[in-house]
DNA sequence: TCATAAACGCAAATTATTTGCTTTTGTGAC
DNA sequence: GTCACAAAAGCAAATAATTTGCGTTTATGA
């Protein structure tokens, strides 16, 4: 990703950096997306126009790299004394979240940057929330899948539906939650094969 | 969608409509995508940039529409005689045309357009091949699972893995039809819980 | 065949992007 | 601390893309 991290991390580059996100956030608010430009961002922010081009290239990396910013979780799982509640509690939220109109110009804009750092580093910020959750149910002694496999069952269809068709409803999210964790318990298992 | 089938399908506005895709796919294979501009296209088109604005409003709009089209399905499924084969070979596929440069450059162009029906008309080209080999197996007195269900395990997390890490390998969308396939006839299953 | 309106072409005006050069400002050597 | 250096920013001119007003072409249906 563009713009991360520079070099010289206390002086210049990175209050112009610190500033032009908050440019583009403070106009998010002000303006619909499309309509935002680079020479708006960087008299916003107080910055030359060329500053942006050189350090970011295009605006599809600067949105970029501002959502990535402000996917990052904030808080940890709530830990409701289980794993699978933990599970649903967390899937519930992060659906929701993700299907605000907010969420989803984020997500757009993540999956818009040429390089794909961006994507790989939010797909990685939810692993390491389910990491979380699945480390605690580990502790407790309970059963919980792989967290490739909820990534496969709960996280990606509801990021598919957000994506290619409507947001997944509550009742939904719960039928993904109980389709994943099957995998450690089944609800209807034996010891061989019935035909 | 900007530019479908305007109220004239037979005149001048389809010629220039296709004129244009047309311009847009030679350039796709002469250059890279960041360096395509309207301009160019208009050019390759015979066309004046302006009509190009006009109809479709800027370029995201444009390969959205373009991507789409080259992203409707041209065959059937094949037919292995056998549902779950189906999927699989169906999957396998899938996975390999959307995990190459173009297919990833589509489904980005398709999710970057702002209207969203895009996105929602290339979920229901899936889904319409899906319900082929659902109705196939049916035919044939087999079980299956849902449509949803197949998109929910099989589709969307080949799609994230796309979109947000690595392409998925052959063993992993095996295991995702398996995955799926269990819906309808688990691994090992019994009249009764066993806890 | 004619009236109509949608879509296009053209060109001027505006706006965004690129680029060469200068200045500022952190950083590390001394 | 001071200095030399290089990275990043500012500025402004040049280039390129986008928007817009207006005249022209061309399907469509009466």
């Amino acid at each position: 990703m563009a713009g991360r991290e520079g070099p010289r991390p206390g002086g210049r580059s990175a209050r112009v950096q610190a500033s032009v996100h908050a440019a583009v956030q403070a106009l998010m608010t002000r303006m619909e997306r499309a309509a935002i430009t680079i020479p708006a961002i960087a008299a916003e922010a107080g910055v030359t126009p060329s500053t942006i081009y050189r350090r970011w290239g295009d605006i599809q990396e600067l949105l970029a790299d501002v959502a990535v910013e402000r996917l990052k979780p904030d808080m940890v799982p709530i830990d409701t004394g289980n794993g699978g509640n933990d599970l649903l509690a967390w899937a519930e939220q992060y659906a929701e979240e993700m299907s605000s109109k907010p969420g989803r110009e984020m997500i757009r804009d993540v999956l818009a940057s040429q390089d794909g750092s961006g994507a790989y580093q939010c797909c990685n910020f939810t692993r390491q929330q389910i990491e979380v959750i699945a480390a605690r149910a580990q502790l407790r002694g309970e059963g919980f899948p792989d967290v490739d496999s909820i990534m496969d069952r709960v996280v990606s269809p509801i990021m598919y539906r957000i994506l290619f068709g409507e947001a997944p409803d509550a009742a939904h999210v719960a039928r993904l939650v109980a389709g994943a964790m099957e995998l450690v318990s089944p609800a209807r298992a034996s010891v061989d094969e019935p035909a």
